[in-house]
DNA sequence: ATCTCTTATCGCAAATGTACGATAGGTTTT
DNA sequence: AAAACCTATCGTACATTTGCGATAAGAGAT
């Protein structure tokens, strides 16, 4: 964006699916989700020998996810314990079975 | 992506869910998604009257939902009629239902 | 042929996203 | 206290996205 009108009004809900959509965004993060889904929960580790990508950048997919409410992380010292975020995972179910129709 | 490892397998439709999820990541895209829900068809000048954006910029986003096969468009000259792309919108609806199991 | 209308595309600028290695910060183990 | 382990964060590089105005490209009307 380069000057844009800054506070554009969108519908009800608009915003809160695009964010959704946006966390999902990435086959990466997909993925982690995808395997969150089988394993109920995962340490970062896990997912660091599952996907082919640097520690720091599952890091930051993680945190993504995590910033977008539709996973949480428990500390589990030394390790972090993620899980999907059932409330927010349902409102982002909600929102995109409501889009579809 | 800096020297990315280029050729990451994904797991089945991981790579198409994605891709449709990117599509919906701007509230713009969604609000013009829920547009043409409502209207069933429209012009690119119907968007511009009610989006607060520039008429490239609306051409612009129409582009990127065409390009993830979620609208189309027909020359009705000298205009140009957008609606849903109905077999890819199942498609991709069918994604997120599994993916939110 | 020219003019008008509609929309796509180009060129640019700024912001954001994606990836990495290196480093820091925390806990447990030795 | 030191070492080992796990994960987040920092700094960096490059790619992509988002937005705009200006321009081009197409068809219909004059």
């Amino acid at each position: 964006m380069k000057r844009s009108l800054e506070n554009i009004e969108y519908r009800e809900n608009t915003e809160a699916l695009a964010k959704f959509a946006k966390a999902l965004a990435h086959p990466t993060r997909i993925a982690i989700i995808k395997y969150l889904e089988n394993q109920t929960c995962c340490f970062t580790g896990d997912l660091v020998d599952v996907l082919p990508l640097a520690q720091s950048t599952i890091s930051q997919h993680l945190k993504e996810l995590k910033n977008a409410g539709l996973i949480q992380g428990e500390l589990k010292p030394p390790r972090i314990k993620y899980c999907i975020n059932q409330e927010n995972w349902k409102k982002a179910k909600n929102l995109f079975e409501e889009f579809f129709k």
